[in-house]
DNA sequence: ATTGCAATTTACGCGCTTTA
DNA sequence: TAAAGCGCGTAAATTGCAAT
């Protein structure tokens, strides 16, 4: 899908890209063989040609960042591709949503794993760093404006520069609305009986279980909860890319 | 070289949504 | 709560192209 994208390209949008894929260019190689399509100019197919060379330079080299920039933010999905792989799914909990909230738990899954970071146990810089220092994407839902902004804002320049899939919009996009839980019930993806009752606001009474009476089984049912909701990201991810491939190719 | 046109991309503002 | 992107509608800018 990624190779076969023309998208970030100056001048290409939607309209012409399916135009030249209709003409048989199936890769960035076909392109850079291939007179400029309808609409683009020598001038124009040139510069293209520049950028295609240099970015598959960058992408050898395991730069992906600089490709996932030029993509609009739409999407950015084709990335899940050869990313998802190796992606870290993350999620986190705070204490209240207000300005003054503060991070209760950092939750990331990556290879099969799930790493739980408890404020005041292990949520660290480092640890956050190390959890993710193998990984070439980041999954969230509603990331772009809750979780990473957040964490961006408590731990300053922790987050490594990777791609970003924010399945939100990725879902609205396959035409699925409502939070996480909505999505999930509509895809039939099942949550265990134990966290059926908890949802965010839940999440915060938990943690003042926790804090104020340390209640062992209110931190370990948060965990729970926050385990769910981040592997639940996977098969998500997976089955949105699917219908958005399937829907963009024909 | 200049002009006008058509197709398309790009930019912008609005209202809506989700996150704990 | 506030932040951010989406879709939508609309406006503006860009591009290629053909005619002059």
């Amino acid at each position: 899908m990624l190779l076969q994208t023309f998208l970030h390209l100056p001048g290409v949008g939607e309209i012409r890209e399916r135009r030249i894929w209709m003409e048989g260019v199936e890769s960035w190689d076909d392109y850079l063989a291939s007179p400029p399509p309808r609409g683009v100019g020598e001038r124009l197919k040139k510069r293209h040609d520049r950028m295609l060379i240099e970015l598959k330079g960058a992408l050898g080299r395991g730069q992906w960042h600089r490709f996932s920039t030029l993509l609009p933010h739409s999407h950015r999905w084709r990335l899940f591709d050869p990313l998802g792989e190796r992606a870290a799914y993350l999620d986190i909990e705070s204490d209240g949503l207000g300005p003054g909230a503060v991070i209760t738990v950092v939750g990331i899954y990556t290879k099969g794993r799930y790493i739980p970071l408890v404020r005041g146990y292990n949520l660290t810089r480092g640890n956050i760093e190390e959890a993710l220092k193998d990984s070439s994407m980041l999954v969230t839902f509603n990331g772009t404006s809750f979780d990473l902004p957040m964490i961006e804002k408590h731990y300053p320049g922790v987050l490594p520069p990777l791609p970003h899939l924010d399945l939100m919009h990725t879902a609205r996009k396959t035409g699925l609305k409502g939070g996480l839980k909505a999505v999930e019930r509509a895809l039939g993806i099942e949550r265990e009986v134990e966290v059926a009752e908890v949802n965010g606001e839940v999440a915060v009474r938990l943690w003042r279980l926790w804090e104020r009476e340390r209640s062992r089984g209110a931190l370990k049912l948060l965990l729970k909860y926050n385990k769910e909701d981040v592997k639940n990201l996977e098969p998500l991810a997976r089955r949105l890319y699917e219908a958005l491939k399937a829907k963009t190719l024909f």
